[in-house]
DNA sequence: CTCGAGATGCCCT
DNA sequence: GGGCATCTCGAGC
């Protein structure tokens, strides 16, 4: 597991729709105070300059300031008041491109993971409920569950560096396998663009 | 398995 | 005030 970080490099010589494959096979870990979690990315999306569903496709906004920032710069925003989204900017500083993760296979820390993953009643119930067993595959089986699970939290790590800070990427182990593209998920404009990626027949993908 | 509803905070118009 | 790059839960098949 303990290779070594991709470098700024890799994410500075692809556009957004390559690096968006070439991600795949790529492992996510986060070396956090609580401890080590990891998974391969399986299923990514990208969001261009010229694409209405990009968060960049209208004026530069306070929020959305980390997307003009360097490639390999993080962006993590609160979607739905209650659950963020992780991505990696790409293309080149300036331009506002970027890459959500929407699945990740998990590699290690994995019951670190399903602590992360339980919900914490807002007002508790006693008695305390049971932890909840989640399967393997559902741990970041979606961009607000790997978000949740490998710790990320906006407020910590929103426009860090993925060559300077506890987040990062290492190579594939393995760039044997097929690749599917389809429409992008969750969204309404620009629905019918294929800016989807992922691993064909990779189980941990969110949708098939 | 699928479906629908509700949660919940912030940004931008 | 509208609208989210989502998830969980419960009901029903």
């Amino acid at each position: 597991m303990q290779e070594s970080k991709l470098p700024l490099s890799f994410y500075q010589s692809h556009d957004t729709l390559t690096l968006a494959e070439k991600l795949l096979g790529c492992e996510l870990v986060h070396e956090s105070p609580e401890g080590i979690t990891s998974g391969i990315i399986v299923e990514t999306e990208a969001y261009l300059r010229d694409d209405p569903a990009c968060h960049a496709f209208n004026r530069r906004t306070p929020r959305t300031e980390p997307m003009y920032g360097e490639p390999g710069t993080i962006y993590v925003y609160l979607i739905y008041g209650m659950y963020q989204c992780f991505n990696i900017v790409s293309n080149v500083a300036g331009v506002g491109e970027a890459v959500l993760i929407r699945a990740l296979q998990p590699t290690a820390g994995l019951d670190l993971m399903q602590l992360r993953r339980q919900v914490i009643p807002k007002i508790p119930v006693l008695p305390a409920k049971p932890q909840k067993e989640f399967a393997v595959k559902e741990l970041c089986r979606g961009p607000g569950k790997l978000v949740k699970a490998m710790g990320i939290d906006r407020t910590l790590h929103n426009n860090l560096t993925l060559t300077d800070g506890p987040i990062y990427l290492t190579a594939p182990a393995t760039t044997d396998f097929e690749v599917t593209i389809t429409t992008r998920i969750g969204i309404n404009v620009g629905a019918a663009l294929p800016y989807r990626f992922f691993i064909k027949n990779n189980p941990f993908v969110s949708k098939g």
